[in-house]
DNA sequence: TGTACATCAGTGAACGCGCGTTCACTGATGTAC
DNA sequence: TGTACATCAGTGAACGCGCGTTCACTGATGTAC
């Protein structure tokens, strides 16, 4: 089965793409050993040479998206100067990962696969505090530099940003990918950015 | 086990309300045949005298959860005439939903359960654009009235409309209690509405 | 009003399937001499 | 440079558990006479 043996270090970084590929694709909780082995080209059992448990695969996943999730924001940051730019960036990047099917958010912010593992919980809630964070940030930056209302509270205008897209997801997978996310996006940030930018006054 | 016998059609009211009191505490991936046999007094394979299937549950489930979620928008009307206040009404409704651990819309909205089965997707998919229809109704109602800015997309703005709440009842639950949604509603209602608010100029 | 019978809700044992995990093994890789 | 040995990635059979579902049964309920 296996094209050839490979370094254990090497086989980690594998089995957690993989996972997070099955993850993004089909949801955590379909996710299974079996799955991740036949898409590195191991069998089953030849993932424990190189993770204990199915639970540790899964915390090798959340650091990955939490990862990516990040960078995305980094990404922002370096393409435009501007904070509202910035914040416009971040918004499409996430619609270009849910339209790719690479919909890290829905597993951060998908809560059915949490309940099961305190740890898993925290980890994911983490996660979550950290992104929301560093978007709060973008918010604050704006207001410093004069260009986003300041009597706004960052942390709800962070979570409410991801309000933008959030709903939208869950529609774009319930119709199969139908639904228009993009168009959406630019629509819904319209109204966002009014809502949060200093008028032109 | 079970006190007393009682006829199928309370029987499988009794069924789906505990089913859909289980999902809403636990989650979806969460649900047995046995919890829910339990909750309602019955040994398992009792339940099969009044369900075809663990599946037949669910939908039973769905149908309750549609009706509340339309009750939820009815109710909201019922209580105000204004559109802005209409829309108020539907959002802290929902927030009450959250607080209490009763997450319907976490069924509705949190995809991990959908892709198990076409025909549940299916249902759930009518009762999503079920939902946001009503609200979108409100948001055209208050446009007609003039409250409401001419110029907004309802669909948009309906979608953007749960997006104030759903993020928030992801920390909610991650937190297992500790974020405070209704506060966080206020804040983000302020926001959203003076997006959608016709100026008072 | 009382008895006989049919109906059907409830039971418990058992089955089967999926799936995570273990374990004794095999054989390739790379290091020591 | 070549040989002997240790290491360790990969294998496949097997186990155990949870869980949905089936089935032959029991016994209470209510209807027919």
């Amino acid at each position: 089965m296996a094209e050839e043996k490979l370094d254990t270090e090497i086989r980690r970084e594998q089995i957690a793409e993989a996972a997070l590929a099955l993850v993004a694709a089909r949801g955590v909780h379909r996710l299974s050993v079996a799955a991740v082995a036949r898409r590195v080209g191991l069998v089953p059992s030849g993932i424990y040479r190189h993770f204990k448990s199915k639970d540790e695969i899964l915390m090798a996943v959340l650091d990955l998206i939490e990862s990516r999730l990040l960078a995305n924001v980094q990404a922002a940051r370096d393409e435009a100067a501007d904070p509202l730019d910035r914040l416009r960036g971040v918004l499409f990047r996430h619609v270009r990962f849910i339209r790719e099917g690479r919909t890290f958010p829905r597993i951060v912010f998908s809560d059915d696969a949490h309940s099961d593992d305190p740890k898993r919980k925290a980890r994911v809630q983490r996660i979550a505090a950290a992104y929301l964070g560093k978007i709060a940030e973008l918010v604050a930056e704006g207001q410093a530099a004069g260009c986003i209302r300041a009597d706004l509270d960052p942390p709800t205008a962070a979570l409410l940003f991801l309000g933008i897209v959030m709903p939208a997801a869950i529609l774009w997978h319930l119709s199969d990918g139908g639904f228009d996310v993009t168009r959406h996006a630019e629509r819904a940030w319209q109204v966002y950015r009014s809502a949060i930018a200093v008028k032109d006054a």
